[in-house]
DNA sequence: TGTGGTAATTGCGATATTTCAATGCGCCTG
DNA sequence: CAGGCGCATTGAAATATCGCAATTACCACA
C-alpha cells in the first residue's frame, strides 16, 4: 500500500492553462486571469494501482481531479466490513467534503493507474467567491457524486445477485458501440454490491457460460447487452 | 395521494424574518437587508401523511426547507420496484438538485405530517451569488445529503436482515436519553433496506419478543440500544 | 356492536446466498 | 523448471431470505 508522499508519484507542477482535459475539468470555467490569482503549486500525481490517496479520517486540505484511472471510495463498518460507495471516473473530483473544512470521509484507493491533480482546498475556495462559474461547477460536481450514490442505492443495492452484477457490468461499459469492458477482483465487485467475493464469482462464472460475457485479452470482456439489460430489468 | 396544488395544504406566506427555526434554516446567514431583495413570495404547506411534494421527473423549480415532519425520497426501477434512498429531517432542505436546472430526482412523499416551505429557485439563486454565506450554506446541505447517501449504502444495505434493521432502528431514535423511536410501515422500512415486508416484520417481532423494542404507544417504541448495538456491530 | 379495510404477523416450502474448504490457474521468482 | 502466491472457481452443506397464503390485529365508521 503505497501513499502518495512517496516521491516517485510525483509527477510535477501541472499547467492547467495548456492542460489536455481542461474544459472538462473542475476548473473549466477560469479565465486566464483568474489563473494568475493561483499562487500555490497545483501537483500532479501518478498514482499506481494499490495506492491510497486519502484516508478516511485524514484532515481533508486539498481536492484531488482525476485526470485519467480509476480508484474506488470505500467505508467501512465497525465489524471491519469494507463497502465500496462510489468508483470515479476521468475527470471527476473527489474529496469535496474539504470544502467545508470536513474530514475526508471515505478511503480513496486505486483500482487502475491514475493521473490526478492535487489543488489545495484555499486556492478553491479563494476562486469559488470570485467566480460564479466554478462555483456552479462545484455544485454539479457535487450533485454528479449524490446522483452516482442515489443511483448505486436503487441499482446496485437491489435485487438479487445476477440482476446487480447484470447492472454493474452495464454501468461499467466503456463504448456503447463495442461493449467493451474491464472488470475489476471479484472482491471489489461484491463490496460494490453488497454481496461475497463467492456469489459474484460465480454469477460471473454462470455469465460466460451463458455468452453474456466473452473474455477476449485476459480481464477485458465483450458484452451482450441486450441480454444483460434483461436480466437487469427483469 | 394528494399534491400539493391541493388549495388546503396551503397555508400562508412565511415571514422569514421571524421564522421560529431561522437559525437552523437554509436563510441562517441572511441579514435583514437580504430578506428586502425577495420579492417573489414564500409560501408555506402543511402536508398530511401519503401526500406528494413533487414527483421524479417533474420541472424543478422549487427547493423546500422542512421545518418539520418527515418525508421520504423514493426512486424506482425499471422493474416498478420501489427504493427509499433517502428520509428528511427538521431543518432539511430538499429539491437541491433544482439549483442546476435538474429535474426532480425522486417522488418525495410525506411520512409524518409535514410543514414546508417553499423557496423559489430564482430567490435562491440570486441570492446564493451575493451572499457568501448562503452560498456555503448551499454547499453544507449538499454535503450532508451526501453523507447520508453514503451512510445508506454502508449501514442500511450491508449486512443480514437483522443487522440492518437494528441500524435503522438506531438511526431512528429521536432522544438517546429515552430512547424512543416512531416507525414506519413495514413496507417503507423494507424498502430503505432493500428487503421484503415480511422479513422486516419478522426481525421487528422477532426483536419485541426479545425485549429488544417495547412499544409503549401504538407505533411508538422505547429501544434497549445498547443490546441493538450489540447485534448491528456483530 | 358489527363490518370492511388495511397493515402486521406467521407458517411453510422454494430459492438464493453464505460459508468454509478444496481445487485450479496464471504469474512471478529463485 | 519447481515452488509459492494470489485470485478465481467450484462443491456441498448450512442459513437466510423470499414469496405466497392464511390468520390476526387494529381502526374507522356505519
Amino acid at each position: 500500500m503505497k501513499l502518495i508522499s512517496d516521491k516517485e508519484a510525483w509527477e510535477g507542477q501541472a499547467n492547467c492553462i495548456s492542460c489536455a482535459i481542461r474544459n472538462s475539468v473542475l476548473f473549466a470555467g477560469l479565465e486566464e486571469n483568474d489563473f494568475e490569482q493561483i499562487h500555490q503549486p497545483i501537483d500532479m500525481y501518478n498514482l499506481p494501482i494499490g495506492s491510497t490517496l486519502y484516508r478516511a479520517g485524514d484532515k481533508g486540505d486539498r481536492l484531488f481531479t482525476i485526470r485519467s484511472g480509476v480508484l474506488k471510495l470505500v467505508q467501512y463498518l465497525p465489524d471491519g466490513n469494507q463497502r465500496i460507495v462510489r468508483l470515479t471516473r476521468s475527470s471527476d473530483v473527489i474529496g469535496l467534503e474539504a470544502i467545508l473544512g470536513h474530514t475526508y470521509q471515505h478511503d480513496a484507493v486505486v483500482l487502475q493507474p491514475t493521473q490526478a491533480c492535487s489543488l489545495p482546498v484555499s486556492i478553491v475556495q479563494a476562486l469559488s467567491e470570485s467566480n460564479p462559474a466554478l462555483h456552479k461547477e462545484l455544485l454539479n460536481r457535487w450533485q454528479h457524486a449524490l446522483t452516482e450514490a442515489d443511483a448505486w442505492l436503487t441499482e446496485l443495492s437491489t435485487g438479487s445477485a445476477k440482476q446487480r452484477v447484470a447492472r454493474l457490468l452495464l454501468r461499467l461499459v466503456k463504448d456503447e458501440e463495442t461493449s467493451e469492458c474491464d472488470l475489476f477482483s471479484r472482491e471489489d465487485m461484491g463490496a460494490m454490491l453488497g454481496i461475497t467475493t463467492e456469489t459474484t464469482s460465480r454469477v460471473i462464472a454462470s455469465f460466460k457460460r451463458e455468452s453474456l460475457l466473452v473474455e477476449t485479452v485476459p480481464n477485458h470482456f465483450l458484452l451482450d447487452i441486450r441480454n444483460l439489460e434483461h436480466i437487469a430489468e427483469d
